[in-house]
DNA sequence: GTTCCGTGACTGAATCACGATTCAGTACGA
DNA sequence: TCGTACTGAATCGTGATTCAGTCACGGAAC
């Protein structure tokens, strides 16, 4: 298994015949798309466990499903958990893409990017605890998996920024992909201890605003000496 | 094993009878303290390959002890993480303290602060590693027994950060609890992305001058407007 | 100086529980 | 009846932990 080189979310079991589009006629009393559900119950778990305390057959009963249900949509519980974070990544870069079209200045579109980070995940403790925590269970997955994704959403952070610079709005002796990683591992960080903590409602909003402002501050390019 | 409370690395077997106070004569050809040894072996064998993917057995050679040795020093595996962590945040914490005694003014402290945390890892790539990734391997652990330390890391940062504002040197319209977590998580992020990546030489320190100069930038109090 | 114990560190093969994964079978819609 | 989604009990490998011994040393007795 060190060597499992799992591609695709499985690409045989993709249940979904006639109700591809979606719920076709809802075959009971049942749900929407079962790998959602999954997802949905494995965030749930494994922010409360943690990933490798948490027993498959958890998920599944968390889910409402029965064990061998979990291998019919993934390859395995490491594709899990990969899958959970590349899907929730892409959500969140596809919400900063739509979110940055109508924000011209930047400093809006630098502000965006952090409240879209910290919005996201207000409403969502668990998915930001098993991004923050759980996810980087081992090097290995993040190393091989996680990453490409993860380059993807800090390179649209590094371009906000390159951008700005461009525009003459920031200093330029930075590097972008160095202030990339600066404003998320800031933004991470902030979400670790907000989750791990007591995570008070709308601490996330408040946190926002201080950050940005800061940031920004240090961003901005400087008009004397 | 869900609930084990492990207070201390394990008393009993401390073995340590004549040869107390270092390497009494060397007993062999061999090394001195053995607990370190091990420490060392576990933080580079968990850094290559994860804790969770890493077989006591594999510390055990690494350290070049039996797999029951490592018992009479840490309760176990699980144990063996958080003193990992516990030992070297304190090591990072004391270090910090003894620099900051001969910084006068906020802005070195500030600048302090921000080159031990990524001076310390510059040479210790295996450390870096283990403490940004696999520590967060599970809440359970980060929450019960390495948040009390870490907390203790985070209240120097943000009392770095109070004294600064206190002496009119750094903007008081945000809060230190939160500029402290931030500033953490931002270099947390860069040392994660340099061990994760190609770690080049000399990076961190590189880094650290500019995400200092943003960060300061940032936090200096406003002149005008 | 030599031999003989006692002590405690250290060893590593065997145990044994655990839990990921499988797959023979069920149920249901077409 | 066929095909497919789904089920969940049984399998089977794995690896953390244990513990019966071994080893080396220091001290005691000769």
């Amino acid at each position: 298994m060190t060597e499992s080189r799992f591609s695709t979310t499985r690409e045989p079991g993709k249940p979904r015949t006639s109700r591809a589009t979606r719920g076709g006629r809802a075959s009971r009393a049942r749900e929407g798309d079962k790998r959602e559900r999954i997802l949905r119950a494995a965030t749930r778990v494994f922010a409360r466990k943690g990933f490798y305390a948490t027993k498959v057959s958890e998920v599944a009963k968390a889910a409402g499903v029965a064990d061998g249900t979990i291998y019919l949509y993934f390859k395995n519980k490491d594709d899990l958990l990969v899958s959970l974070f590349e899907d929730r990544i892409m959500l969140l870069l596809a919400a900063l893409e739509r979110a940055l079209a109508e924000r011209p200045t930047p400093e809006e579109r630098l502000r965006c990017v952090i409240e879209m980070q910290l919005g996201l995940l207000e409403g969502e403790r668990d998915l930001a605890e098993v991004i923050t925590v759980n996810l980087r269970q081992s090097t290995r997955l993040m190393k091989q998996y996680a990453a490409p994704k993860f380059m993807l959403y800090l390179d649209a952070i590094a371009r906000v920024v390159a951008e700005g610079q461009k525009a003459g709005a920031f200093r330029t002796d930075v590097s972008p992909h160095l202030m990339a990683r600066t404003i998320f591992g800031a933004l991470d960080g902030i979400i670790m201890t907000w989750a791990l903590g007591k995570a008070e409602p709308g601490g996330l909003s408040r946190a926002s605003t201080q950050v940005a402002d800061v940031l920004l501050a240090g961003l901005l390019a400087k008009k004397e000496r």
